[in-house]
DNA sequence: ACGAGCGCCTGTCGGC
DNA sequence: TGCCGACAGGCGCTCG
């Protein structure tokens, strides 16, 4: 899916505007059409319906790759798997093959919920941390130091990569950074998180913030046939670069499962062994 | 408390 | 060319 990069990309185009685009903030929607039942968690469509007509947006966030808008009484929540994007057009605009779910302004623009694969899933609800409460801390909170990173890493005896892809440790990362972060930090994918020492711990850290900043900074990536406009895919060290030059060394660029993900690495630069 | 396996879905790509 | 399996930015579930 998209990942914190990429959902931070959209959130603020949301917000702010951009090409062509106006911000969404203050507008009002007057009415969903929901075009495929599963992609909305809850409550259940009748509801959903009733609830959000008249609502108007008042601020739009991202909390892990959740996106929140935040409407009058309530928050609508979204996340987009692997295959969602959210497009703004004219609400008079030909319905598309993957739209989802489409919510009309009263000013003649829609945002629309394209989602290819269906994975994604939508939520209206009056407290949102029903929704976010099992995350994990932000990467980039102040508040997350590499002590308490390190803290969290031993009291669990885990696979480093699954557990940085697992949302309750960590919000925001997924396939693609985790994999860059690993191998900007020189650490095995299948290193056990109990051994990373308080150094490893900090450069681990910087490396995931500097990845993801890199991300933001390029409006995300476009892979796959889902093009949202970010061109950070030109800028990957190994992910997706099986067989090509490890950027460091030269070493093909490997890859391997890692708790059923595919997972790029130099096994040159990035040994399973650590030295203490 | 872990990881493996699978389900959810559609589309693309590479190999034969 | 055409078919077919592998694979895809995610996550929740069950089962050992």
């Amino acid at each position: 899916m998209p990942e914190l990069p990429e959902v931070e990309t959209i959130a603020q185009g949301l917000r702010l505007g951009g090409q062509g685009i106006p911000s969404l903030v203050g507008m009002k929607i007057e009415r969903a059409h929901l075009l495929w039942e599963r992609t909305l968690a809850t409550p259940a469509p009748a509801e959903f319906m009733k609830r959000i007509a008249g609502q108007v947006i008042h601020a739009i966030g991202r909390r892990g790759k959740f996106l929140l808008f935040q409407l009058s009484p309530d928050t609508l929540l979204i996340h987009l798997r692997m295959s969602g994007d959210l497009i703004v057009e004219p609400a008079a605009a030909a319905v598309q093959p993957h739209h989802r779910l489409m919510l009309d302004f009263d000013n003649g623009l829609r945002l629309v919920f394209n989602d290819a694969r269906k994975f994604g899933r939508v939520w209206l609800t009056a407290d949102p941390q029903e929704v976010t409460a099992k995350l994990g801390p932000e990467p980039f909170d102040l508040e997350l130091t590499a002590e308490k990173l390190h803290e969290r890493l031993l009291t669990r005896r885990r696979l480093l990569k699954p557990l940085l892809l697992d949302q309750t440790f960590l919000a925001g990362l997924g396939n693609i950074y985790t994999d860059e972060a690993l191998f900007l930090s020189r650490l095995h994918p299948n290193t056990p998180s109990d051994r990373l020492t308080l150094p490893h711990t900090e450069i681990l850290l910087a490396n995931i913030r500097q990845v993801l900043l890199e991300g933001i900074r390029h409006h995300g990536a476009s892979i796959d046939w889902v093009y949202r406009g970010g061109d950070f895919q030109n800028y990957f060290r190994v992910y997706g670069r099986k067989g090509l030059p490890c950027p460091v060394c030269g070493t093909p660029v490997e890859r391997i499962l890692v708790g059923q993900r595919g997972t790029h690495f130099c096994a040159h630069c990035q040994k399973e062994e650590m030295e203490k």
